[in-house]
DNA sequence: CCAGTATTTAATTGTTTAATTAATTTAAAT
DNA sequence: ATTTAAATTAATTAAACAATTAAATACTGG
């Protein structure tokens, strides 16, 4: 692997290393949510979460789109989608494989 | 996913997402490696090394062994490196699968 | 025992991160 | 136009992280 891969892989697995924003991606695996939604589940403020997204958005993980007032978001990469699915099943499971 | 779950892996992403950290992971895919064959691969200095490894020992993802005043690590988790394998594959390819 | 090498530990210092709070923007509804 | 709700932004403060340097430990060989 080269440094640049390295390096550009180490940040975006920062950027996933948050309780909050790993949390935030599971949610959003299945469907759009809203600031609202996302913080009906995790156990914090609406600007705390809002301030996660805005990472999670920087780092081009995930965008959104607006309708009324509300901010749907949602996973942008497919990787990040295949890459949440490896760790499940590497670290919550009891399979061999 | 649970939330036991979410916390176990973001404290293991953290701990992958320091590029010293994650550099040090890929060259032990293949190998075993003392500090000194680390720090001559990273450039940093072999306390540096060292601390890094300690983390790395921490979060159970090494184990290593003694031989005269040699240390040799290896990676003791084969899910991290199953896991690496997919970190590859989704972001160091061009391939579509 | 002493010298030399490998590694770890400790202490310091600067940087980054995270949560909280308050203020601001944006849009909708009355 | 004013109010209300959703989301963002900004400022503050405390905690965690990381690199450097120096000191300490562990082990080997003469």
């Amino acid at each position: 692997m080269h440094n640049e891969h390295i390096a550009a892989i180490a940040a975006l697995l920062k950027t996933m290393s948050h309780p909050i924003r790993l949390k935030i991606l599971c949610l959003l695996l299945d469907r759009e949510m809203t600031v609202g939604d996302i913080r009906g589940e995790v156990k914090t403020t609406n600007a705390n979460v809002s301030q996660h997204l805005s990472i999670l958005r920087n780092q081009g993980i995930i965008s959104f789109r607006k309708e009324a007032n509300f901010i749907y978001n949602r996973i942008n990469d497919p990787r990040i989608l295949q890459l949440i699915q490896t760790l499940r099943k590497l670290f919550c499971t009891n399979s061999a494989n």
